[in-house]
DNA sequence: CTTGCTTGGCTATCTGCATTAGCTTTAATG
DNA sequence: CATTAAAGCTAATGCAGATAGCCAAGCAAG
């Protein structure tokens, strides 16, 4: 539901009327609207952490970057309502939320270590892919991208270029 | 009122507690709740583009492109409630809203023009950086960067790094 | 069989917020 | 001084979330 109509717009009036059920009932299976929503994000935390999992596995150095950036852009696309939840609170509280942001984090990291980075770059690395992949993939998905020309080709673009300054920045700390 | 609250929290009951005045009598001055978000809404682009616009005067080439990134960034952490409403709908209907999109677009194509870019890469240009800003800036305020690292110090190489990428397109339209 | 418990629904009710209708006050204008 | 527009108010409606308490179906144990 959360990617049909919307994170924002979840609401339990609307579960009850797609379950066929009287808005009260959801209470013998849910403590509240809020509860409810925090399942969402770690469900959604959880299924792109595996997607980018699996795009990983296999892979190294730029292969493995763009296999991930991928994974990553086509689990938005597919499931916007649920990757909007996983921005939606900074966890803290649920384990399983933390769980599943660690799993992520540690996709990214193992993607970045294939470039032999030194310490000092890996979290500006893992920072910039982030900002990158979350920037891209929440325009596109809120519709920012109005001009007729190829999406997939912009995206790529933008990952090769990203890889390129991994590499630079490798290469600067190879060779100092 | 939205940045402090934050955006989604806008509502006309706290507006109303604020000014010293009964929920109702907002109505005389306002159309509706979505109205006054739209007006917000506005008001966040019109000034985020005055920002990105003073910052770009004088300059071209990198420090153009450093200098609009840090105002973006500046907006943002300053303004979150009003930057993240910027976000919020589609534009379409508001005239005036499309008007400041227009000029926070036209902001980051003069930039770009100093890259002498084919016109081909422009697009992708425009994509990735708008990406690039919009993603760190939201990660940012959405408190997502936790280690105990500099976070200007990332934001500065996110920014060079894309400078070294529009530089490498340019060489390779001017010289294929 | 029957007693009794668990499960999962229900109605009724309360709260808070957005909205509308209609009244009143204030102050500027003629 | 009368009129009128601006800007407040109370009252009432509708909707969403939340809580309390009731009820029927299914099933286990006696």
């Amino acid at each position: 539901m959360a990617d049909e109509v919307g994170w924002e717009r979840l609401s339990l009036a609307a579960v009850a009327g797609r379950l066929g059920v009287r808005l009260p009932s959801l209470y013998k299976h849910i403590a509240s609207l809020e509860a409810l929503r925090t399942e969402v994000r770690v469900l959604g935390l959880q299924e792109l952490g595996e997607a980018m999992t699996a795009a990983a596995v296999g892979r190294s150095g730029s292969d493995a970057l763009v296999a991930v950036a991928d994974a990553y852009r086509g689990y938005v696309l597919e499931h916007p309502g649920r990757y909007a939840a996983t921005l939606a609170a900074p966890l803290g509280d649920h384990p399983a939320h933390v769980q599943a942001a660690a799993a992520v984090l540690r996709v990214v990291e193992a993607i970045l270590d294939g470039y032999g980075l030194a310490a000092d770059d890996t979290v500006d690395a893992v920072r910039s892919l982030r900002a990158l992949l979350h920037g891209f993939v929440s325009l596109e998905a809120a519709g920012g991208f109005r001009m007729p020309v190829d999406v997939d080709r912009s995206f790529r673009r933008l990952v090769a270029g990203f890889d390129a300054t991994l590499q630079s920045w490798a290469a600067a700390a190879t060779a100092p």
